[in-house]
This record gives structure tokens, C-alpha cells and sequence, in this order.
DNA sequence: AGAATAATATAACAGTGTTCAATAAATTAA
DNA sequence: TTAATTTATTGAACACTGTTATATTATTCT
């Protein structure tokens, strides 16, 4: 038996290129344009190979995903260790979302609103390990705790609003493909209204 | 001349009976099952029929919100004329829209999200009438200058924000498809959060 | 009535995701 | 080394999709 590791990597490698061939596409024509055929020649192979390695093209979607996201994870883990300050280290992990999202523009809109894979899917999808903003939610929900906003359920709810509010912002400046000023400027009044509301639910 | 008027009607009663072919699609088998010839299928017409009353199924999604957006605006006006106090006016205004966008689901998301009719998209669209955030917007701008929160283009980008906000907020719920216990639950902390960031700011 | 215009249909094109059966290649067992 | 088995890959088809060009039918105007 040859390791029995070498296989299993080498198959990794052959879906990689399928994902990578998939990245490619997807920065050069977008989402939407996005099709089987189309990595399938990219890679020069015959569009039935994808079913070999994804069951179909939202599972290929879904893994393009968790591909991406543990860069985001770790970014936000380093911020949370240098950043000492609650108030500081929240407004830090909003913009580093922000800014990596709009990086990852195409890709964000796809791991957020397909209709099957992306992340806000039901729990089967989020469970699947590629799906997971819960990372991020909850190192917002502890950070929130930190600034003493009631406990876990309390600041697992606010964690949730506020990242919603991100959220709306970032799809909307992906979607309406905001010019980088403006951009600029949204952001930060973004996180000035952000520790407002929290400044607020502190004093109450 | 038969008088002009009726053949113009009728015309248009012809464009409603697909627009609402459409919706009823949408409402039973979800935006992303639409398809121009199930919408041909449901009036038992030929598919191409579409085709001379919209310039393309984008088009027709894009008639599809402005037949439904006329209602929203109007609730909002009535709400603004009234409610007196600003401060009540902003917290109901989100409401009524939250709760608007949640009956509408599927639609709200096709009007929001689809790739080239959507409300979100580049100005050209945005001129198109059916396209039309913006009286929301603007009314919201409105009251933020009541409350004291700057002039003209602050109380605008703030708008933006907080309007971005409540978009995010809809939009997730929509797709995780939230229970309504927990939906009433995140719409009023997030009109707290949002009742929070605008005393903050008339403090500041 | 005949000419012009609008409404509708037929049929096709090019593209999509997906599956099934057949083949080629690599790996394991004898 | 050969035979058996598993894995990788393909070709061809199915059932869809949006869209358009061309033809046909119905309606309206003169």
C-alpha cells in the first residue's frame, strides 16, 4: 500500500486545481458567470470530472469557501491578540471584515447568498465546516462580553445584530460596486455608529 | 381612434397578467425556480410572448418590484404623517420596513439582490422608477435631520448606514429563513441598537 | 375592402447543470 | 507478472435555461 497519504493528497491536488481554475473565473467574470463547462475547460478536462470530486457545482461553491475563509479566521485571531482594548478591538475586527470581504468581493457574495451553499443556509449547510461565520460571530459575542454587555445569550444576540449590520453594508457596497472613497468614508462612519450603539447599551 | 387610452390599458392589463404569473411563481417555488416559460406555461401563452412586453426576464423582475414597491413607500408616508415624534418615526419606520420586505420575501430579495435589475445596482437601473430605495432613503435622511444629526449629506451617508443596517439584518433573516419567534426577538434589539447609535450621535 | 400594425406562435440557437454508461489508467491481490 | 479491482476520465445524452428570427394570425385604421 502506497502510504495511503500520497492518494489521498494527490486527490486534494486534482480538486484544488478544479477550485483554483473555479477562483480564476470567478475573479476575471464574475459569479455569474461561473459554470462547469467553463472550469472544466479551463483545466482542460471534460465537465463530467467535477461530479468526480464535488457532488455539484453549489458543493464546489461551498468548498471555493472554506478554501478562503481560514485566512479571515486567523486575521481576525492575530487582531484579538495584539488588541488589548475592547472598544479598540471591535472596531479592528469590523473593518479587518469589511476590508476582506471587499477583497474577496465576488466570493463573498457567492459564500453569502447562494441559494444552497452559502453560509446563511440552514444548519445542515453550516455545519459542513466550509460554512462558517460562526468563528467570526462568536469572537464578536466574546469580545462584546469583554465590553460588558450582559452574558452569553444577551451578547450572542447584540453579536448578531451588529454583524448584520456589517454584513448589509459590505453586500451593498459589493453589489453597487462603490468607488473607494466613498467606500472609505462608509466604513468609518459605519464604526462610529457601531460603538455608539454599544457606548449606549453600556449606559443602560 | 379608439380613444387612445384603452389600447394602452389593455396593453398594460396584458403586461400585469404576466408580472402576476410571475409573483405567484415566485411565491410558490422561490425566485431562483422563475423562468420565462413557466411564466408562458402559467397564462398559457407561447414563451416568446414575454419577449414583446419586456425586454428580457431582468427587465421584467425590474417591473416585477415597482408593481409591489408603490405599497411600501405609501405605508411609509402615512407613518411619517402620523407619528410626531422623530425619535418614534425612526423606530416605526424600520418596522414597517423589516416587516414589509419579510411578507415579500423571495421578491425582496430578487429586487435587492439580482445581478442586473436589482435596486442595488449601478445608477443607470437606479433611474429606471421600479428602482427605487431611494424614497426610503430619503425619508429616512429626513428624519435623522429632525433629530438634530447634521445637514443635508451627513444625514444622508448616516441614512445610508443605517439603512444599510436594517438591509443586512432583513436580508439574513430571509435566507436563514429566521422562526418568527426569534425574528421579533432580533428586529427590536436592532431597533434598540439603532435608537442607541443616534442618541450617541446627537451627543457627540 | 385593403393596408398597416400589433399580438402571438414555431422553431431554432447557444448555453446551462447533471447523469449514465463506457473506457482508460492506476493500484492491489494472487 | 498477470489478473482483479478500484479510480479517473470521457462522450453522449437529458432536460432545462434565456433569447431571437421568422412566420402567422388578429386587430385596427383608412
Amino acid at each position: 500500500m502506497v502510504s495511503g497519504k500520497r492518494k489521498e493528497r494527490e486527490r486534494d491536488e486534482r480538486r484544488s486545481r478544479i477550485l483554483e481554475a473555479a477562483i480564476q473565473i470567478i475573479n476575471e467574470e464574475g459569479l455569474e458567470k461561473l459554470s462547469v463547462r467553463k472550469i472544466a475547460a479551463k483545466i482542460e478536462y471534460s465537465p463530467a470530472i467535477v461530479y468526480h470530486y464535488f457532488q455539484n457545482k453549489d458543493d464546489l461553491v461551498g468548498h471555493l469557501i472554506g478554501y478562503r475563509y481560514a485566512g479571515l479566521v486567523r486575521s481576525m485571531q492575530l487582531l484579538k491578540e495584539e488588541t488589548e482594548k475592547p472598544e479598540l478591538l471591535l472596531a479592528r475586527l469590523t473593518e479587518n471584515y469589511i476590508n476582506w470581504a471587499l477583497e474577496n468581493g465576488e466570493l463573498y457574495k457567492a459564500m453569502m447568498l447562494n441559494s444552497t451553499s452559502g453560509i446563511l443556509m440552514n444548519t445542515a449547510v453550516l455545519a459542513k465546516g466550509a460554512a462558517a461565520n460562526r468563528p467570526a460571530l462568536k469572537m464578536l459575542a466574546e469580545t462584546l462580553m469583554e465590553l460588558g454587555l450582559g452574558e452569553e445569550q444577551a451578547a450572542e444576540m447584540t453579536a448578531q445584530i451588529l454583524w448584520s449590520a456589517t454584513f448589509g453594508l459590505t453586500i451593498r457596497m459589493i453589489i453597487e460596486n462603490t468607488p473607494p472613497e466613498q467606500r472609505q468614508r462608509l466604513i468609518s462612519r459605519h464604526i462610529n455608529l457601531q460603538a455608539g450603539a454599544v457606548r449606549a447599551l453600556q449606559q443602560a
